[in-house]
DNA sequence: TATTGTTATACTCTATAACTATA
DNA sequence: TATAGTTATAGAGTATAACAATA
């Protein structure tokens, strides 16, 4: 399809030329920190075919042996029905252990295999925080965790005071 | 379908009681404000039925008049992919207008429809950044930003040293 | 009735491959 | 050949509604 030209020739930006309005914004350096390091865990996970979401939830329940889905839904502020499809691909590959109790909870725990493939992530998470934090001092660590915490909360509260 | 229960009741864990072994880690922590901060910019930009990403292309177009999607692209690190629908989307609803010039190139401007909303989304924009950093110190906000930058740039980095 | 787990579904953001049109 | 824009498609994360099983 052709389109229609009009005779003035419209000025062309150069990237290095165009402002961005939304440069030293929170939401905006928050954000664009954040997908580049989800990024970079989807490539260290990667090398033990893990999604963030998966070593996260192994390194998880690692720590909270018996711990239930609810329990995990609850603690972690996430959406109970996403942890299903989460915790069944875990189970299938055999890191997980689902041992059924009472009513219809259902403990969740470490198989030796997942231990094992955890003493890895374990290190790759420590790796993934010593590459971010590289060029930190140890007072920036320390207030950006804190801040982060206050500005979660903050955003949490929205238009909720 | 019925499942198989087992004698040994699990140990349940209250949420209060579990460990959150990411807890105070940078990749957990920063994941988690910007799902928040991106839920507030839902909130806060919904009323004039604009997406986070809608809101802010047009606040980016507003500031680079004349500018071209693949300079958008560039210049936002952002995929020319994924800007088509936006602008498309911006477009059908006035407030965006594409200026045929030169060979392929477009260049995207404000309509006098998207100047009225501009007005408002950067009223909006200028609530949230003050709703999110309600609590924090001028220094710990400086502080953050600059932070942010040298992690990102870290993550960016991420295995190709 | 309240809680736990489940299925189906949908939306947002991001990414890759393959294509057309133009210089 | 290189660049601008487009289409189709896919995947990851998040969310709501509706449901069955259990206490």
């Amino acid at each position: 399809m052709q389109f229609m030209t009009v005779s003035s020739a419209p000025m062309q930006l150069t990237p290095a030329e165009m402002n961005d309005p939304l440069s030293g914004s929170l939401c905006h350096e928050l954000r664009k920190t954040s997908v580049a390091v989800m990024a970079a865990m989807t490539g260290e996970f990667g090398q033990w075919q893990l999604k963030p979401s998966e070593a996260s939830l192994l390194k998880y329940v690692g720590a909270n042996p018996g711990c239930t889905q609810s329990e995990i839904a609850r603690a972690h502020r996430n959406n109970a029905t996403n942890l299903v499809s989460l915790i069944a691909r875990l189970e299938r590959d055999g890191l997980l252990e689902r041992t059924f109790g009472d009513g219809r909870a259902i403990a969740l725990s470490i198989s030796a295999k997942g231990k094992a493939v955890l003493a890895d992530v374990d290190a790759g998470f420590q790796r993934l925080e010593d590459r971010l934090g590289e060029h930190l001092t140890v007072e920036q660590h320390h207030l950006i965790i804190d801040a982060l915490r206050i500005i979660c909360k903050s955003a949490c509260h929205y238009d909720k005071p």
